[in-house]
DNA sequence: GTGGTCTAGACCACC
DNA sequence: GTGGTCTAGACCACA
C-alpha cells in the first residue's frame, strides 16, 4: 500500500481501520489481522501497526486477548461513527462556515459545488 | 495565542495572515508588523514568524523594503481570494462530499449544522 | 470469567484456587476439577490451567494420581494461609504504609475506606 | 538507575515521574528533562522514555511544545494525587478488605502490622 | 503462534 | 537543540 508522505503512517492505518469497519468489511466481535500479518500486508514495520492498534485500543474500538490477537469491539461501528460525526460537527463545520464567510460564499454556492463534486 | 498541535505553527501563522488580509484588517500597500513584533505578540520564536513571512514573500502576497519592514502587496486581497477559492473547490469540497457520504449525512443535515455554527 | 489484563492469567487462576481453598469450597484430600473441566468453565486454554496446576503442585498444595485426577493436599488450607499471611505482612503491609504516607492518608482514613468497601 | 525486572521499564519511569512530582522536586508549569536527557541519565533508550512521556501526556500530567520540550501541567500535583487516591480506593482497598477476610484478620491486626512497618 | 517491550539508530520538521 | 516517526530486529511471557 502507498501512503501519503505528509501524514504519519500509523494515523493512515487508523483511518484505514476505521474505513474497513464503516464499510463493514471487518466483522464486529471477531478477530482482525495480527500485528505481523497487517504489517506484512501493508509493507510496514510491525511497530507501526502496533502503534495504530494501540490508539484504537485507547478509543475502545478494538480489544485484545494475550497470545491470541486483536478483536473488533461489539459497538465499533457506532463508536467510530460517533467519533467521526462529533469531530465533523465540532471542528470541520465551524471551519467550513468561517471559510465560506471569508471567501464570501453563500450556502447555495456550496450546494452547487458539492453537487458538482458528486457528479464528477 | 494557542496553536493547534497537529499543524506547524508557521503554517498557522500564514493562515492567520491570510485571514487578516481577507478581513481587511491589514491595509494593502502599507506596513505590517515586523517579525519581532508579531513574534512577541503571538508568543512565538521569531524564526517561526520569519518562515511564515518568507512563504508569503514567495507567494507575492507581501514584499519588504530593507531596513524598513514588510508591506502588503497591492493585489494581496485578490491573490489570496483566488488561492483560497481554488483550493476550496478543488480539495475541500470533494473531501466534504466524501465525508458526508461516509457519515451518511444529507445536504440538509450539513446546512443545519452550518447554520447552527453561524449562530454560536 | 473476566481476567485482569495486567497479570498473567495462570497467576490469576492460582489466586482463584487459593481463594476457593481458603473459603473451604474445595474439600481437602478430595478430587478437584480436571484441567479440561476448569479450562472449559473459565473459558481458557487448557495449557493455561495446566501451568497453574503445575505451580500448585510445586507448592505442595495439590497432588495428582495418574489417570485419576488432581487432589487437594491434606494440609492445603494451612499451607496457603501461611504463605499468604507471610507475604501479606512482609510485602503488602509495608507497601500499604508507604502508599498511605505518599497519599497523606491517616489510619482512620484507611479504616473508613475499608468499612465502606465491606458494606458495598 | 536499576529497574525491576518484573515490570516494564516505561511504567517504572512513569512511577518515577509521579514520585518526583509528588515530592515537588519538579516544578509545575516548568520544563522537565528532554527525552534524550532523561534517557541518558536513566541509561535507557530514548524510545522508552518517549513512551512514558506519552502516557503522561494522555493523562494530562505534562504537555509539550514542539522543538522546545516537555513541561509539567499546572495542576500536575493534584492530578496525580487524584489518580493515585482513586486507584487506591477503587482497587487496593477492596483487595485489602477481601484479603483480610480470607486471612481472618481484624482491623486491629492490620493496624498493629502497619504500626510495626512504620517503626522498622 | 500471539502481543509487549526494548534497543539502536535513522530521518524529519520545527523552534 | 527539540520531539515525532519509522525501521530492523531482538527477547520475553503467554496461549
Amino acid at each position: 500500500m502507498r501512503f501519503d508522505e505528509t501524514k504519519p503512517i500509523y494515523l493512515q492505518i487508523i483511518d484505514l481501520i476505521f474505513d474497513l469497519i464503516l464499510q463493514k468489511r471487518w466483522e464486529e466481535d471477531s478477530r482482525i489481522p495480527s500485528i505481523r500479518e497487517l504489517a506484512f500486508e501493508l509493507e510496514v514495520n510491525p511497530n507501526t501497526v502496533a502503534k495504530a492498534y494501540n490508539e484504537c485500543l485507547d478509543l475502545g474500538v478494538i480489544y485484545n486477548k494475550r497470545g491470541i490477537g486483536y478483536f473488533l469491539s461489539k459497538d465499533s461501528y457506532d463508536k467510530i461513527l460517533n467519533i467521526k460525526k462529533e469531530e465533523f460537527i465540532k471542528n470541520e463545520v465551524p471551519n467550513l462556515a468561517k471559510k465560506m464567510r471569508m471567501l464570501n460564499l453563500s450556502i447555495d454556492d456550496l450546494i452547487s459545488y458539492i453537487n458538482q463534486a458528486n457528479i464528477e
